[in-house]
DNA sequence: AACGTAAATTGACCTCGATCAAACAATTCC
DNA sequence: GGAATTGTTTGATCGAGGTCAATTTACGTT
């Protein structure tokens, strides 16, 4: 598969992320020495568990999915990225071994940084280092966001707390569109499809309207009560 | 409640701990500067979610555990930490707020280390940044590895997953003490403590034996395969 | 050793969500 | 536009595990 040197674009989608964003100029052009970009279609591995990684990743188009397999061939997703968000980068401080699969969903372009480099360059400038940590730390919580919404809420809840989170605070209305395909939604939520679509429609009774990927709320309060 | 400065004991057991293996003494010892000491019987609260926090915790005798409250207050387990374990670092990266609930188990001794402290020095020192990033990156992998097993195996299989990394990887039959009660493992793996005792029963059919605390292991292969 | 309390087990029941199968909707591709 | 593929919904069934209640066991205390 090609892969090529970032371009402009690809640049900006980098510096506009969360991780790179308090750092410098300097920095940043630092830890983007060679850095690389590949193309992906939908299920394409990025890297496998347990094999050897060299790099971080990042998304700068489409999606990413890192998640487990069972014995028994099963999947469970530990986390879906987004445009603009980095991972993999577990591997870098645990012998650079993955520590779980990753694939593209849909087709998506993805950025490599070296970690070595990185890993470098966090021992001589502490912001990056700083970074890093919150990176890490930004991670390990949406794991454990996950973990204790599994134990603790329903399949409807859960899908209710997932809207809640893309709702702004003040408003009792609101409508958006899903970033993914809703197998896509489920998977990340714990779910099977046919779960997911039943926890939506019982969330119909507290006004959610669900048509296509868009999602209505019309009574916020309704939902949080849920 | 009392607090008291770390005496050699207590210092003795921090420094024997995962995180400060690679760091100097003198690097320790600064970390250490102004930390101080507590007694907690069974239940008493270490913090609360939401929290304003300026510490990290270090169990030096005792365990701790750290769990998410559900609106009907039912808990969620997100890891409990024997003896020489560091927890609570996380809201040193958000803000000085806890993201969960941490609680004695058991009559418990837990160190407080001064967080703005531990920030400044990793500032300062690269390896003292590293050892953190290495805390973040397990702890991630903690919550990631619990996220999976909860999605992906029935109770009688994390159960004997949790057996099975209590056994060294040469041997077949083995045995050892668990380390805290039944109903402490039951939330730890997500579990009722009923459904516990009946994964054991069901884990018996397969050479595991459980007297009180005490778990023998007759057939790894076989618990392996379960 | 015996008591009292707390922990663990067992049984009965029930709910939630997985799974399988089929109908239906929405895409992509000629 | 229509066929073919893929995604989503719905229905029916089933099993895992939660909950409640009743015992039984283990443990700390005197």
């Amino acid at each position: 598969m090609k892969t090529l040197r970032l371009n402009s674009n690809d640049k900006a989608v980098l510096l506009g992320s969360r991780f790179f964003e308090k750092l410098s100029a300097a920095a940043s052009d630092a830890i983007l020495e060679g850095a690389v970009v590949s193309n992906h279609e939908e299920h394409d591995i990025l890297f496998h568990q347990d094999e050897p990684v060299d790099s971080v990743f990042c998304v700068l188009s489409g999606l990413a999915r890192v998640y487990r397999l069972g014995k028994d061939g099963r999947e469970a997703d530990i986390a879906v990225f987004p445009r603009g968000e980095i991972f993999g980068e577990n591997a870098m401080f645990l012998g650079n071994r993955a520590t779980a699969n990753a694939q593209a969903i849909g087709s998506s372009m993805i950025a490599r940084l070296d970690s070595r480099n990185l890993r470098r360059l966090a021992e001589q400038h502490p912001d990056i280092a700083q970074a890093l940590m919150e990176l890490l730390c930004r991670h390990g919580q949406m794991a454990e966001d996950c973990l204790a919404e599994d134990r603790l809420l329903t399949a409807p809840q859960r899908v209710a707390s997932y809207i809640l989170g893309h709702c702004p605070d003040g408003s009792t209305t609101f409508s958006f569109r899903l970033p993914f395909q809703k197998n896509v939604l489920a998977g990340k939520l714990g779910l099977a499809p046919e779960a997911l679509s039943r926890a939506f429609s019982a969330l119909r009774r507290s006004g959610v309207t669900v048509k296509g990927r868009m999602i209505e709320i019309h009574d916020r309060q309704a939902l949080e009560r849920f």
